[in-house]
DNA sequence: TCGTGTTTCTGGAGCGCTCCATTTCTATCC
DNA sequence: GGATAGAAATGGAGCGCTCCAGAAACACGA
């Protein structure tokens, strides 16, 4: 009661307003069992009174842990990310943890990688859902997960992906399905693209078909997209149908065929891969490969939680199986 | 030199290990200046040897601010919080200033707004890149901005954002020049887009036309510029323009015009806001209006750092001036 | 009433830094 | 060489919590 003006109010100015001890105030704030509802009562009301925010800072100090799971992205254009994220955080928030986000901007003074101000955090747990370099790992010494990522491993890492592979493996029998023989492939930099590819070559060659792949400068962006496919298309005329590598290729694949006149879906079948936001939007309603990021997310989760328990289990690959999402940008031959 | 095993390094064992005191130690992380280059060096051998990283936890506590400026955040499928996270970003990162983005699933427990979980980080500003909402701001007690959005004053909150309405304007006169005189305006929810309807129809009223406007069941997505965009064209089928309110919503209008079999620019020409990634897209090639969301991120750090510096500086409102970015979605009627 | 076990609550120590007042070192000039 | 000023380096206090060992309160059967 005898608080200062100015200052802010602290767990002790909590306590002597709900007339309690500091522990105990503590303990309601991590919503932890055994404190009477009558307290726990009163010491709610305190801190709504005194419009009372408690110190991360010092929770983090004090517990020597931070309840919070850091999450490396590399670039917010490919939306990808934005399942994974919501995967994420509905299995870590029931259990009182919080996600951080870092992109490659983040790097502060003395920072190598992302991955660095995240320990400097001290996040309790690491997700890397970008290609993954050695360097990132130099440092880290909580459990860490790679998402969405299987070409690299990690030493000591989990890895949770959909099934790239098989993924690329749906689309192109998707398309031979539909009678489509000519099929040209848009792959872009990356793992993921790489295993994606492979399970288009795969798929070609068990149908005697011959494969026709391309890419762009960069790596998997929509210009990238529309360079390789302008390329195929170009190249050979006879095509009637492409897989792109994501839904942000297949958007500038999409624009290639405009440019050279080819109607989706009517003279070109397109199919992307992620099923992101994107994919669904009127203009291209597009078929594509879900590669069920919730889940994926919901699996980084799940492997950091069993390795913070027990750190000495065994290094797991989790393969979540892709899905395909027929829309109209695919049709019969 | 007697650090345990196991045990973090801190910043006493990297004191001891380059023969320097912890305060010595705590200068060169902070970059601060009236360190001898030998000892600057010898610490900065030490944390690499030691693989040292600062506790940022510590810091914050210690210092009481933890120079770092939370970012609020509500749609990533949105993209103009791109530029302005980089923006954001190019001022702060040199004065040693991290951004934290929260988005409103940021929500922990006792948390009523993702304002509260950054109050909690002890964040030295916010930047609200969303509807502010009264609650909010009850609990704020740092230097706060509003960015992107000045419909909704908030008290002792500046406000930097780009001139939508001027922007609505422009966009509106682009599509007048060109010859057109039936020009449809696809709105939604939030402040910015009204804004933008007004410039619009600022701009038809100032040639005696008549405006045609329409939004959807939502807010500003895709789906909505599709619903409203195909209420506009089968209203009004001697309509040959329409100004969307943002890029995402004009990727819907591009599926309704698609669909009602009216090419752009041939039969309409389209034209969006916010020159988001999705608007340079070779499928679209959007004339859009910049609203230098880059720009409006800087002029939301430097206000941010003014009133750090002077809490009583008058309360600002900054506008951007918007620029018109001319592809091919627009033609001459 | 007392003892015993269980639930609920408490005070002290310490997490790893920053800040600040003070001390030590170095350079310069007489 | 000694005085002085400025630059560089230091040690102590304290930030606001969590954790833990132990104390207090309570429940219940003998």
């Amino acid at each position: 009661m005898t608080q200062e003006i100015g200052r802010r109010p602290n767990i002790y100015d909590v306590a002597s307003a709900a007339g309690v001890s500091k522990s105990l105030v503590s303990l309601v704030l991590r919503g932890a069992p055994g404190v009477s509802p009558a307290r726990r009562a009163a010491v709610e009301e305190a801190i709504e009174r005194l419009n009372y925010r408690p110190s991360r800072a010092a929770a983090t100090l004090a517990g020597n842990r931070s309840r919070t799971i850091g999450v490396v992205l590399d670039d917010y254009r490919n939306l990808w990310f934005v399942d994974l994220l919501a995967g994420l955080h509905n299995q870590l928030a029931p259990l009182g943890y919080r996600v951080a986000v870092a992109d490659p901007s983040f790097n502060a003074r003395l920072d190598r990688t992302p991955v660095d101000g995240l320990m400097s955090l001290r996040v309790d747990g690491i997700v890397i859902a970008t290609e993954p370099t050695e360097e990132m790992f130099a440092a880290v010494d909580v459990p860490a997960v790679v998402a969405g990522n299987r070409d690299m491993a990690v030493p000591g890492a989990d890895v949770v992906a959909n099934d790239d592979m098989m993924g690329g493996r749906l689309a192109t029998e998707h398309l031979i399905g539909l009678g489509h023989r000519d099929i040209g492939h848009v792959t872009g930099g990356g793992g993921a693209a790489r295993l994606r590819a492979l399970g288009y070559d795969a798929a070609m060659q068990a149908r005697g078909l011959r494969p026709h792949i391309a890419r762009g400068q960069g790596l998997t962006t929509e210009s990238d997209g529309y360079e390789a496919a302008l390329k195929l298309l170009d190249e050979n005329p006879s095509l009637t149908a492409i897989f792109a590598a994501n839904d942000t290729m297949a958007l500038g694949a999409a624009g290639a065929a405009r440019d050279r006149g080819r109607r989706i879906p009517e003279d070109l079948s397109l199919i992307g891969y992620d099923n992101s936001p994107l994919a669904s939007a009127n203009l291209l309603r597009l078929t594509t490969i879900d590669g069920r990021n919730a889940e994926v997310g919901a699996g980084a989760a799940r492997a950091l939680l069993d390795r913070s328990q027990d750190p000495a289990t065994q290094v797991r690959t989790v393969l979540v199986e892709p899905e395909l999402v027929i829309r109209t940008s695919t049709a019969a031959r």
